[in-house]
DNA sequence: CCACTTGTTGGTAACGTTACCAATCCCAAG
DNA sequence: CTTGGGATTGGTAACGTTACCAACAAGTGG
C-alpha cells in the first residue's frame, strides 16, 4: 500500500538521480532530446515512467519570457448554451497551439468579471478572451494588463480600443424583421435585452431601423428591453400579448428570450387562451426551432465559429504582436434561416 | 505612449522598493497584513495600485504545501448543452472556494484524456473532476495521480475506485420506459449511447428490465446503440421508422438521440411520410421538450447539481482525506416530467 | 601527433514568492 | 532608569525549472 501522504509529486531530481545523470540531463531530453545520446534519452525516459514524473509546469514559466500555455476566458453566462459553444471553440483553437483554457463565469457581474481578470493575470496567463460585462473599461487598459493581449467576444467596451470578434448584430436584426414586415405584419414587439447591452442595443437597432425605413413607428408598449433569462421572457411576453392591441409577431433578440417567448405561447396554445399566436424572429438558433407550432425564423450563427475566431485573433496577436497592427475587429455574418425551409 | 515590450509585470520587490519597504512587508501586507502597521499597510497598497501589481500565482504556488487554487475539469463534449450546465455548475462550487477551474474538452478521446490529465497534473491542480471516456484506467490510477483527488463524474470507470457521482440511470430507464408501456405501447425502439460508454450500458439495463419485467422481449432489430451525435440518431431513427413493422414509441437515452429522433419526426410529419408518429420517452430534458409534435416524457436532472456535487465531494475530498473515508458514490434521483403536465 | 571542431555533460544562477528566524523598536512595569 | 516583552521589520533560503557557460570526450584534418 502506498502511504496516504509523502507520495508528493517526484522532480527533475529525482529522476536525474534514479537515471544516474544530471538534472540538465533531463530537462534537455524532455524538451526534445537534442545532444544528448540515444542511450541516455532512454535511461531518463524509464526513470520519468517509473516515477510517475510530471514537468511543473508552474516552475517552468517561472522564469522570464517563457510561457504559461494558459488561455485566461471569462464568460457572462455559462447556463446559456451559446456560451457552452463558444467555450469549446476557444478551448479547440487553444487546444491546437497547445494552450489549456482557464474558464471562469461573470454572471454579468462587473465586480465578478474584475476579479476574474485580476486573478487570471495572476496566474501568469499568455491572453485573454473576454465576454465583457457592460461596466466601464478602468481594469482592462492596457496599463493594467501590462504585456497581456486582449481579445473581446460579442461586445465591445465603450471607450476600449481592443481586437474584437462581433457577429453582424444590427444586419442580421435588421434582414430579421424586414422578413416579417414582407409577411405583412405590421405590429412587431421586440423582445431583448437591456440597453447597456451592448448586443441589445445593436440589435434594437437593427429592428427600429426596418420598421422606420417601412414609414412604421415603433410603440413603446410592445417593446420589452430589460430581460436576461427565460423566466423574465416568459413574463414580458405574456404582458405583451394580453394587451387589447397584442402584436402579430414578436422580434426576439436572443435565445433567453425566444425560448421564453414560445415557452408562453406554448402555454396559451395548451390553455385555449385568445389572441393571436405570433410569429417570431429569433436572434440566435436553438434545436429543433423547426418543430415549433408557429412559424420561427432564425437568424442563425456559429457560436463555436465565434470562439475559434476569437481565439484565432487571439493567437495571431500573441505570435507578433508588432505584425497584427492596430486593434482589429472582425464582424462575422449571419444567415437567415426560413421555417419553411425544411433541410436544416 | 507605452513601449510595447518592457511593460513586463512588476514584482514584490519593484513594491517594495517604492513602497520603501522589504519584500515581507509586502508580502505580509497581501496576505491579510497581520503585524503590519496600518500606516505601512496604506503605503505598500498605494504602491500596489501605482505599479498595477498582481501576485505571481505559480510562484507563491511553487512553495511546497501552497496549493495552486486550480481545479483541473475534463468534459466529453461540451457541444452538448448539459456538459455546459455540468461546467457551470463545477465553476459555481469552485468559485465559492476561492479556486478557477482549468478546462478540457475530450471528445470522448482516450489519448486526449490522458494528454490531458498530465498537463493538469503538471499544472499542479488542487483536485481532477472528469468525466470520462470508456477507456482504460491506467493514467487514473492513485499512484500516478499522486496526491491529487480525483471525482468522477456521469460515469464510472471499471476497475478505478475513486469518489463518483451518478445519476439513477438504471432506474429513470426503468420508470420512463414503465411509462410508455402503461399508456398501451409494446414497440418500443431504444436509441442510444454504445454499450462502452456507462451511461449508454446502464440505461439500455432499465429499458430491458422494464421490458422483461412485462413479459416483452427486446427486439434488436428497433435497438440502435452506436449514436454519439444529433445526425447519426437522426438516421437510425429514420431506418427504425422505415420498417414494415416499425415502433410506436421510442425511449431515447439522451439528449443527443432525442434530438435526432425528433429532427427526424418532424421531417416525416412535413414531408406526410406515412408510418407512425412515434412518442418519446427522453433521457435528459431539453428546452421547449412541451412544444413537441409528438408527446415527449422527459427524464430530467440537473446538470448543474451533478457539477456542483461533483465539487462538493472534490473539496470535501481535498480538506480532509482521512475524514472523507474510502471511495463514495453519490447517485442523485432524477424526475419525471409527463407531457400532459403543463407547468414547468 | 597535435590543434581544432563537434557533441555531450554538469554546475551555477535566477525566475517570484513566502516560511522561518533574527534583529530592532517601542512601551510599560518594576 | 532599566528590563522584559510584544509588535514590527528585514535577511536568507528554498520551492522546481532551465539558460548560460565551462568542462570534457571523441573524432578530424593537417
Amino acid at each position: 500500500m502506498s502511504t496516504s501522504r509523502g507520495a508528493r509529486q517526484p522532480t527533475v531530481k529525482e529522476v536525474a538521480s534514479l537515471a544516474g545523470v544530471s538534472p540538465m540531463t533531463v530537462s534537455r531530453t524532455l524538451a526534445g532530446g537534442t545532444n544528448v545520446r540515444p542511450d541516455v534519452q532512454e535511461r531518463v525516459m524509464a526513470a520519468v515512467r517509473e516515477l510517475g514524473y510530471y514537468r511543473n509546469e508552474n516552475a517552468r514559466s517561472l522564469r522570464p519570457g517563457q510561457p504559461s500555455g494558459l488561455i485566461g476566458v471569462a464568460i457572462t453566462n455559462l447556463a446559456n448554451p451559446y456560451y457552452g459553444q463558444f467555450a469549446l471553440g476557444v478551448e479547440e483553437v487553444a487546444a491546437e497551439h497547445g494552450r489549456r483554457i482557464l474558464l471562469g463565469n461573470t454572471g454579468e457581474d462587473d465586480a465578478r468579471e474584475r476579479q476574474l481578470v485580476s486573478d487570471f493575470i495572476g496566474r501568469q496567463v499568455d491572453g485573454l478572451i473576454l465576454v465583457p460585462t457592460s461596466g466601464d473599461a478602468a481594469h482592462l487598459r492596457p496599463e493594467r494588463l501590462g504585456e497581456v493581449p486582449l481579445v473581446l467576444a460579442s461586445r465591445r467596451v465603450p471607450g476600449l480600443d481592443a481586437d474584437t470578434v462581433l457577429l453582424d448584430d444590427v444586419g442580421g436584426s435588421h434582414r430579421g424583421t424586414v422578413s416579417l414586415l414582407d409577411a405583412g405584419h405590421t405590429r412587431i414587439g421586440f423582445l431583448g435585452n437591456r440597453s447597456s447591452v451592448f448586443t441589445g442595443e445593436r440589435r434594437y437597432r437593427g429592428y427600429e431601423r426596418a420598421m422606420t425605413e417601412r414609414g412604421l413607428d415603433v410603440d413603446p408598449v410592445i417593446v420589452a428591453r430589460d430581460q436576461q433569462d427565460v423566466a423574465a421572457a416568459s413574463v414580458a411576453a405574456r404582458a405583451m400579448l394580453d394587451l387589447a392591441d397584442p402584436p402579430t409577431a414578436i422580434f426576439s433578440a436572443n435565445n433567453r428570450n425566444t425560448i421564453g417567448a414560445l415557452r408562453e405561447i406554448g402555454r396559451r396554445i395548451r390553455d385555449g387562451a385568445p389572441g393571436p399566436r405570433p410569429a417570431i424572429v429569433s436572434f440566435d438558433d436553438f434545436e429543433l426551432s423547426e418543430l415549433m407550432p408557429v412559424p420561427v425564423t432564425v437568424i442563425d450563427h456559429d457560436a463555436r465559429h465565434l470562439g475559434r475566431e476569437a481565439a484565432s485573433l487571439l493567437f495571431s496577436r500573441m505570435d507578433d504582436a508588432e505584425a497584427a497592427g492596430g486593434p482589429r475587429t472582425v464582424e462575422l455574418p449571419v444567415s437567415i434561416e426560413y421555417p419553411w425551409k425544411t433541410g436544416r
